[in-house]
RNA sequence: CGGGGCGUAGCGCAGUCUGGUUAGCGCACUUGUUUUGGGAACAAGGGGUCGUGAGUUCGAAUCCCACCGCCCCGACCA
């Protein structure tokens, strides 16, 4: 490829709508360009990089036996009101009509496209364990889109759907699965980690997502350094700071706090720690009555352990000002468990607690010296709160620590969740019906992208690994269209690598070296070479390593053999 | 959906408060000359219904109203 004749369109400034620095880079290098909130078009050079990133899950996918197909994009409503999920998914769900006011959406996931196809075809145990994939782009209406294409509406998506007879056979193809997004990952030069995951709108059993580890993550990731535990904060078991409930030695007592609504300033007032407070949190009840959960003044509550309470209306729901004041006749502030007679839930921290600080249900007041079983019942306890970095491992063998993560990849063991929405059986060896396991894994392609140059890039630009890389190799010759023994040098270099089947690009356009130089960086091509007519003189051409940063001058006779063998090896 | 900000050339911005020449600057683009190992210099050019619509006014990028779009924070969603 001759950069004159490609479609290069780099830029030094970025325009002012990125935040992210992998979206300001990408904007920059020319890979994407906008064009509706959260809808972008893939440029050349950026789709060359996605059709990379495919290439390596293509592989990974075939090797452990799922077939490639291609589903529609659009979907009847039909099949989403027969899994229920017309109505469950919400507005992230495109809808629209056709000319003859027939429902159908823009597909966001193809578990329902996909669970109709293989009912129809499959009918017995012979044809089990079936695996297939695809990759597509989907749509999601995000309420927010951003940081370009690490949140966009439109994106392209991997995702792959097995069938089985029995759930053994399901917890291999899984592991198999597992396995091969850890390859993929690492192939694709990620630093990540796999964390036990929640299952969300998706649905099943056991679930992990892949986490690109990176500041700007919008998931927090909970791991340790010192066992395997890691799992996504939203599923994070918290395990109780101390074994059982320390000896009452106060009596309940109640204190004014006129102003002081929150903890952190009724615990300020009365001078005792953050950690014997208790903060509670007024929810809608399945009954739509008032339920109350308790969590400690330092803790926060995981909405996604809360949600699963079967106490709790589905999806939770915050108590409004009105069902408060008829409940408790105070405001927010000052709302405590003692003199309530609705149901009670509490962390297991604050199950722990003796002597505690609440709201009195008075306006202005709250109460010191709370006691469970004296001033009030014992409530139902569960493991509601978000863990906290230095908390034990739920094994018990590390402390927890956390950062942020970049989910590129989610696998699900559906079970039957599908399969009974919309009777997906098969025969077993006894001509018995039974219904198919099922498991569903995907993979963000173009997520991937953003991902990596987040984790890869300098003040030059964007630091491509080599199997995502646009081109392997950049040719950048000094002053190519005014010196005849640097031009021809530079094509015959071209000519060569090209021949050995390395992707190289030859950058003839007719700018200062320095132009052009800059535009490699920017691109982050993971190797270049410098042809010009000082080094020429000796013989040598200069090599430059992306990441490493590191130049080298060497022999021309040489130079082909070498890098080739290099890249070749680097390759994966 | 709530709060905040923005919309002027492909990109980044000034001008708007306080209405009044022909709407300006940098980058990018075109042509020429010089330059040529880290985003060159000089010169000459091209490119704008100032987001859209409707008002106020002798006169609107500027003031009023409505709408649209984009970004940020939150909520919602998962």
């Amino acid at each position: 490829m001759r950069a004159s004749k490609y479609y290069i369109v780099t830029a030094k400034e970025a325009p002012s709508e990125a935040e992210l620095i992998s979206h300001k880079l990408m904007l920059r290098a020319g890979l994407i360009k906008r064009l509706s909130s959260g809808i972008y078009t893939w440029l050349p050079m950026g789709l060359k990089i996605v059709r990379k990133i495919e290439r390596v899950v293509r592989e990974e996918m075939n090797a452990i036996g799922s077939m490639e197909m291609l589903m529609p994009a659009v979907q009847p409503a039909e099949i989403w009101q027969e899994s229920g999920r017309w109505e469950f998914y919400g507005k992230e769900l495109l809808r629209m009509k056709d000319r003859h006011e027939r429902d159908f959406c823009l597909g966001p996931t193809h578990e329902e496209v996909v669970t109709d196809t293989i009912r129809k075809d499959v009918k017995s145990y012979k044809q089990l364990p079936l695996s297939v994939y695809q990759i597509q782009t989907k749509f999601r209406d995000e309420v927010r889109p951003r940081f370009g294409v690490m949140r966009a509406r439109e994106f392209v998506m991997k995702d792959a759907y097995s069938f089985h007879a029995d759930y053994d056979s399901l917890v291999v193809h899984y592991n198999q699965m597992y396995q091969a997004y850890c390859n993929v990952f690492n192939r694709l030069g990620l630093k990540f980690r796999p964390v036990a995951a929640d299952t969300g709108s998706i649905g099943g059993t056991g679930s992990h997502e892949f986490q690109v580890l990176a500041d700007s993550g919008e998931d927090i990731v909970v791991y340790s350094d010192e066992c395997d535990y890691a799992a996504n904060l939203e599923l994070a078991e918290s395990l109780p700071s101390r074994s059982e409930r320390p000896q009452s030695k106060a009596s309940m007592l109640k204190v004014a706090t006129p102003t002081q609504k929150t903890c952190e300033e009724v615990t300020e007032m009365l001078g005792v720690d953050l950690a014997t407070s208790v903060k509670s949190l007024v929810f809608v009840g399945i009954d739509n009555k008032p339920v109350l959960l308790l969590i400690r003044g330092d803790d926060t509550l995981n909405e996604i352990k809360a949600g699963k309470l079967k106490q709790l209306k589905e999806p939770l729901e915050f108590a409004s000002q009105e069902m408060i004041k008829e409940a408790f006749n105070c405001q927010p502030g000052f709302i405590g468990p003692v003199g309530f007679d609705g149901v009670v839930i509490a962390d297991r921290e604050v199950g722990l607690l003796a002597d505690f600080v609440c709201g009195a249900n008075e306006d202005g007041y709250h109460l010191t010296g709370v006691n469970f079983g004296v001033d009030c019942k014992e409530p139902v306890v569960v493991d509601i709160r978000n863990v906290r970095e230095g908390d034990s491992t739920p094994d018990g063998k590390g402390k927890i620590k956390l950062c942020r993560g970049i989910e590129v990849g989610h696998v699900f063991q559906l079970r039957t969740k599908y399969s009974e929405a919309m009777n997906v059986t098969y025969l077993d060896q006894n001509g018995k019906s039974q219904l198919m396991e099922m498991g569903c894994y995907g993979i963000g392609v173009t997520r991937i992208l953003g991902a990596s140059i987040e984790q890869n890039n300098d003040e030059n630009g964007i630091v491509f690994p080599l199997n995502m890389a646009p081109f392997e190799l950049i040719i950048t010759p000094a002053n190519y269209n005014k010196s005849e023994v640097v031009r021809l040098e530079a094509d015959r270099l071209y000519d060569k690598f090209k021949a050995a089947g390395i992707d190289v690009i030859l950058d003839d356009r007719n700018e200062r070296i320095g132009f052009l130089l800059a535009d490699s960086e920017l691109l982050g091509i993971p190797y270049r070479v410098v042809v010009g007519e000082k080094t020429l003189l000796e013989g040598k051409v200069e090599l430059y390593n992306r990441k490493t940063r590191e130049t080298e001058l060497l022999e021309l006779d040489t130079i082909v053999q070498n890098l080739v063998r290099q890249i070749q090896n680097e390759r994966s």
